[in-house]
DNA sequence: AGCACGCCGACT
DNA sequence: GTCGGCGTGCTC
């Protein structure tokens, strides 16, 4: 009996589904992926549910739907989770659910590629390339038309000539065979006993569905990664697939090494880098469960896995979580969310948990699974602050004698040296000596970064960039510009004049191209060729060096100064991961904090290795504050391409809240960042205690507030990251 | 989010 | 006289 009316959830922004006719013949049950018209054009669409009763208002406008795709139908859980996402986050459920639906456009049968293969006798005219053709094929066998021709270094000419005389054959390759599936026996490691009681907890904890997190809580180099594997084997021999979840997918390179050590073969990736192709077969892969490990970015959230039975946040502490761009939401969140609808366990793991999970495992809500201790009896780095105040470098200069003198050593014992320093470019601003201006964005409130690899100033808010300019715009001084504060290249400049004989590389953000070329810079220094790594955040994440023994952080304050409450966890955070880089591997690493403020908190806990006091003060202030997760917050960012049209609709907008005693609403006030891409931003602030429905709240606020048009930006942020 | 429709400035 | 800028509104 074929269904007259389905409404479908079309992937624009909207929140609605939309009725369509069922055309007879046709069998369309929820969950399907189906071809809809949609205005003047088809889009890819999901059956979200059967209509026993259109609207009859609708009823001689209904379309009928178009053809329905070859996939398999999303599920019920993932339907759910659709749902509750645009629920929570006030993001339309159409643009939630195209982050399901990003598969690539080509999702139709696989091309067929081509081979050849030789058959006959030579050509009587036979020339060189025919020649060399001839010998990489002699074995008779099928070959990929662009692999023989790129084997023999010939043109795709020689292959059509052969086949005119007969001595080749084309013919089509036989489909790609499955991936081999990763062997969850391929080589179980030697834990050590702390490491064991830690491995059966993760296997047991994958060995039945229900929900459950467990935050497996360890420091660097505890082998967080390899425990955590035995839930991944314990899953795939249970038949079910694995999300693992990371925050920066391209630094994952080592990760996937060793996940091929442990299982024979690599898991399928998943990130914004991927060709639409691969993309497709993976996303293809997912639905149809032939994937049963994925590693991805945060969008991994949303794939269609046919058989999810476990879900793994890897470094859950990590701010890459939080989404911002058209939907907010924190994927780590959104991890636990998915595994509670799906009755699943979720493992996060971090050496430095945030606060929230922290809480959320001291009052049981999250199984708590300890690594205390490195691997191999190693030591943890010791650490020492050196106070700026007392003994800081010369005006100009960024390097302490004392680190300098330590980085001295460390060099001279052929030990590798990191100095760390979160800031991109030469240096983040630049003044003229003569009068006093300072270089600005003029589309942005932010001063423009020098960076003289590029001979650029570059504004990092909007990518504006101009030529390093010799004369000052605004007074005509002639060699007046002074580079006021460092950055990575100024460090290493500054590196390389206290230590010319050691070999330096910055890594920064701006410096990689793609890749490849990092992989092999990373390479590069795990080999043992370079003596001095200067490096942004990006050396914090994801890869061990061998032969590093110390970590200059040259700036430890740089998180601290703007008055968010969440920045001393950040940098507890940042500054935790970067100098567990230190000694892995061999000896004891030691770590160095120039610091101004030597007595902060966050200063104190890292130099005696104290997280508990750490955590302790921390979760103190918040509780006292009510701040998440004691509390809950939301915000508003209001933007315009004028400042009072911004504030006035900000103004308007304060004023519609709706009166609650448990909510709190503050400002508006100006964004942080007051204008980026010459948009002038005000933000308002919401505040509430913790059992609300906060998302209720602000829909009922923003349905009874006034509506934006022009280009007035409206966008609604819950559980912002940051406070301010 | 697209895409069309609609109403005001510089030109094939 | 038209091409095209992007503001507004709709998509079953």
């Amino acid at each position: 009996m074929a269904r007259r009316v389905v409404d479908v959830l079309v992937p624009v922004a909207l929140n609605q589904t939309y009725s369509y006719r069922v055309p007879d013949g046709v069998e369309l049950n929820p969950g399907d992926v189906v071809s809809v018209p949609l205005g003047p054009r088809d889009v890819t669409a999901v059956v979200w549910a059967d209509n026993p009763n259109p609207d009859p208002r609708l009823h001689n406008r209904l379309k009928d739907t178009g053809e329905k795709l070859d996939v398999p139908p999303l599920r019920p859980e993932l339907r759910s989770f659709v749902d509750w996402v645009s629920n929570y986050t006030l993001s339309a459920r159409g643009m939630v659910l195209r982050m399901t639906l990003r598969m690539g456009e080509h999702l139709g049968p696989e091309r067929v590629r081509m081979g050849v293969r030789l058959v006959g006798a030579p050509p009587q005219r036979i020339t060189i390339a025919r020649r060399r053709l001839i010998d990489v094929l002699s074995d008779g066998l099928l070959h990929s038309k662009s692999d023989a021709l790129r084997e023999a270094g010939v043109s795709a000419g020689v292959i059509d000539g052969l086949v005119d005389e007969g001595t080749l054959v084309i013919e089509p390759l036989p489909r790609d065979l499955a991936p081999p599936a990763p062997d969850p026996s391929f080589a179980e490691p030697d834990f050590s006993p702390e490491q064991r009681i830690a491995a059966d907890t993760m296997k047991e904890l994958a060995s039945k569905d229900g929900f459950q997190v467990a935050l497996l809580d360890g420091v660097t180099g505890s082998g967080k990664t390899e425990v955590y594997f035995e839930a991944v084997a314990e899953a795939i021999r249970r038949g079910r697939q694995t999300m693992i979840l990371m925050p920066e997918i391209a630094l994952t390179g080592q990760f996937l090494d060793r996940f091929s050590m442990r299982f024979g073969v690599r898991p399928i990736e998943w990130h914004s880098e991927l060709t639409p192709r691969t993309r497709a077969r993976n996303w293809a892969a997912v639905a149809a469960g032939d994937a049963p490990v994925v590693v991805g970015a945060r969008s991994a959230l949303f794939l269609p896995y046919a058989k999810l039975g476990l879900i793994i946040v890897d470094e859950e502490h990590d701010q890459a979580y939080k989404q911002d761009e058209g939907a907010h939401y924190h994927a780590r969140d959104m991890a636990v969310v998915r595994g509670s609808i799906a009755k699943i366990p979720v493992v996060l793991c971090s050496a430095t948990p945030s606060v929230e999970s922290e809480v959320n495992a001291r009052k049981g809500r999250y199984k708590r699974v300890v690594l205390p201790s490195r691997f191999g009896g190693q030591h943890m780095p010791h650490i020492e602050a050196i106070d700026l105040k007392r003994e800081g470098p010369t005006r100009g200069r960024f390097i302490s004698p004392r680190l300098a003198e330590e980085i001295k050593i460390a060099v001279e014992r052929k030990e590798q040296a990191l100095l760390f320093l979160n800031r991109r470019g030469y240096a983040p601003l630049t003044l003229c000596r003569a009068c006093g201006h300072r270089f600005a964005c003029t589309i942005c409130d932010a001063w423009l970064v020098d960076h003289r690899f590029r001979q650029r100033l570059v504004c990092h808010h909007c990518g504006f960039s101009m030529p390093r300019p010799h004369q000052c715009p605004h007074c005509g001084a002639e060699e007046s510009l002074a580079a006021i504060g460092p950055g990575v290249e100024r460090l290493q400049e500054e590196a390389a004049n206290l230590f010319p004989d050691a070999r330096t590389m910055v890594l920064s953000s701006d410096l990689i191209t793609d890749i490849e070329t990092m992989r092999s810079e990373l390479n590069e220094i795990a080999e043992g060729r370079v003596d001095i790594i200067i490096g942004t955040q990006l050396v914090a994440k994801g890869h061990n060096f061998p032969r590093l023994n110390l970590v200059g952080v040259v700036d430890a304050d740089l998180g601290l100064g703007n008055g968010d409450p969440r920045a001393a966890e950040r940098t507890f955070q940042l500054l935790n991961q970067v100098i567990g880089r230190a000694g892995r591997e061999q000896g004891r690493g030691v770590g160095y904090l120039q610091t101004h403020q030597p007595e902060h908190p966050v200063m104190k806990a890292l130099v005696a290795s104290d997280r508990e006091a750490f955590y302790a003060s921390e979760i103190e202030a918040r509780e006292r504050a009510l701040y998440p997760p004691f509390g809950r917050l939301a915000s508003l960012i209001i933007s315009a391409g004028d400042r009072p049209t911004a504030e006035g609709f900000a103004r308007k907008l304060a004023s519609a809240a709706p009166l609650d005693e448990r909510v709190q609403v503050l400002g508006p006030a100006e964004a942080p960042l007051a204008v980026i891409k010459g948009r002038y931003r005000f933000r308002i602030l919401v505040k509430s205690v913790r059992g609300i429905d906060l998302s209720a709240y602000m829909r009922e606020w923003l349905a009874a507030g006034p509506k934006t048009k022009g280009n007035l930006k409206l966008e609604v942020d819950i559980d912002p990251q940051s406070f301010l």
